[in-house]
DNA sequence: GATGAATGAGATTTCATTCAT
DNA sequence: GATGAATGAAATCTCATTCAT
């Protein structure tokens, strides 16, 4: 049970305030447990850290594959929407593993850059495949015009990258949300057939 | 000089490493002084901090000012793309500026995350603004579509984020201009009369 | 118990050497144990020494409530010449708390100039009582001559205080005896009935 | 007068914060110049602090023989109250040198522990000298009783003492004065044939 | 599993002092 | 005389980590 109040607290003080900027004091105090009592479930601070990091990442992976679920069951309009809306659920149903995956995707601690880009670019490749199947899917359904996939792809990319820099500095729910629906309207405008 | 030459050694630092994981003697050691000497320049890491990150911030903001006059020089959609292109060649000549505001917008310390957020609101108002009046230029133009203003503007400056936030986890230069055009090319596609 | 002898070791110290004349190595050295365990026990310097202090005020106002009891045993010329024997006493059998507060009482670090003010002023204001009833109860057996009291409690106070200096810069044992007879000697002379 | 004005400003902060705990920069500040040009004028922390210390010694040294001359002028009575008071007037007039003659020679600083103790004694000797003429002189007059010369002048020397420390800690100069005067008087009482 | 005690390494900061100008 | 720049030494304090219990 330790073990894992351990983890959540390190997730989000890990998350809140950076690696370097987060004493091991703190996330045993937050636990009610005393510092050495974290070394009899992690071996160091780093190893706590992967534990969390990977945790968190996994956790965005599993959201990732579960795009796929989804796909058919729609037309392509509302599968590429649903990804918008589904990005913005995950990021309020954990927001503390998707705060570490922004942070760590975007500024690693140096002792773990590479196995960070790796880890991220595998997820990156997925979703794009996923994204591209929806949009050959919406090409074939004739709801969107005629033009190259990796355009609609590189685009829609964007779009999720700067919903997701947005969730994290504008607190509002509403703006958030106007923001996300008017930035879809936009790209669907660009995409579809008319 | 020795105070320049810390002041950009520490923007380099804190930019790469963060606040928390830069120790004021290796901004020391880069400059070839000991310790102690940055304390005749500033008055503690946070002072020497917020004048780095006051200073980027100033880059920042200058540069938002001047998109101001490339205004009406052009046509809306040269505007729009050129805003796009300015931020590109900002963050290239201006890397490690660039990397302080974007780090310490979305992960400030906390020390000062109330003064940050007061700082980036500011130039994110006056952004908008400038986006706003080339969209209703664009309007006036007749190239841009009638639609409420709002729906362009969030689109357009959420593909603005997108793009900041690869700029900093995609190194290649090709990538990253082909994923510009894409975001452009699609957004006008959405923008444009037809 | 390490929490004891730095604490004994701060009291030591601190006396000899002053606040900022002692350093926390010092008092760790003394203790056989290094600098950053002093952390485990006290908050920090200034944590410790008001432990120290508080502990040193403590003695200081114990051995003055302790002189209430003596008080109806003996007549007042022998209660009065024992509250500077046992004055004397104390200062021998507690020469570092002593000195502690002597010391901080007359010259305060600026940081805790008012909490040792009030906490001096309290014991000063028991004393003051204690002999302000021998001294009544002198007059009531008439060994006393009658004359205001507040003029017998100045002057005796007075001499406790010059003798509380001279302890500390006369080292010499039969030098210090003497001036305290003597002192007294004439003071009892000036109130007595002849 | 550089120089004079550093040894004003480090003759009140030694006294006022003691000598570890004041800083040349602090000294040099008071004065509005750099800490380096004290340098110009003293040797090191050290020689300020001795030409200070030496010449608060010499002022009160200048002081007690002043004494001297008052005396015959006066009956015995009046020479050993005027003592006092003028020890009082030398307090208020000369704070700072008093604050320090009294700070160094209870606590001097480990360097100079010898040399304070021998220029205190040296005037401390003088001091006793005059007071046992002024007793001499009050018993050839008559005014006082026959008994042990090192007896009154014990008791006389104590009187003075505790004077000095409660000039240092009773702020009010009503009380002070009580004190004073109330002290005396209990001392001439015993003193006094009747 | 958990903690109290302790430490080594290192971080920030202060300060007396030097030196070239 | 005075200062700006710099430093060595050291002080306070933090923190990850170890180890015996």
């Amino acid at each position: 049970m330790t073990r894992n109040r351990l983890r959540e607290a390190a997730m989000k003080l890990f998350g809140e305030k950076g690696y370097d900027g987060t004493a091991l004091s703190e996330i045993a105090k937050e636990v009610g447990v005393k510092t050495p009592a974290i070394y009899a479930f992690y071996e160091n601070k780093e190893d706590l850290f992967m534990t969390v990091f990977r945790e968190a990442m996994q956790l965005y992976n599993t959201f990732i594959q579960e795009l796929l679920k989804d796909q058919r069951s729609f037309g392509a309009k509302e599968s590429l929407h649903r990804v918008l809306t589904r990005q913005y659920e995950f990021y309020q149903q954990n927001p503390e593993a998707s705060l570490i995956v922004l942070r760590y995707v975007i500024f690693p601690p140096t002792f773990l850059k590479e196995t960070i880009e790796e880890a991220f670019l595998q997820s990156d490749e997925l979703l794009t495949n996923i994204i591209e199947q929806l949009i050959k899917q919406g090409i074939e359904e004739g709801v969107i015009r005629e033009q190259p996939v990796q355009l609609l792809v590189d685009a829609f990319l964007n779009l999720m990258d700067g919903l997701s820099m947005q969730y994290f500095y504008y607190t509002s729910r509403e703006v958030y949300e106007r923001k996300l629906n008017h930035a879809f309207e936009m790209y669907w405008n660009g995409a579809t057939t008319r």
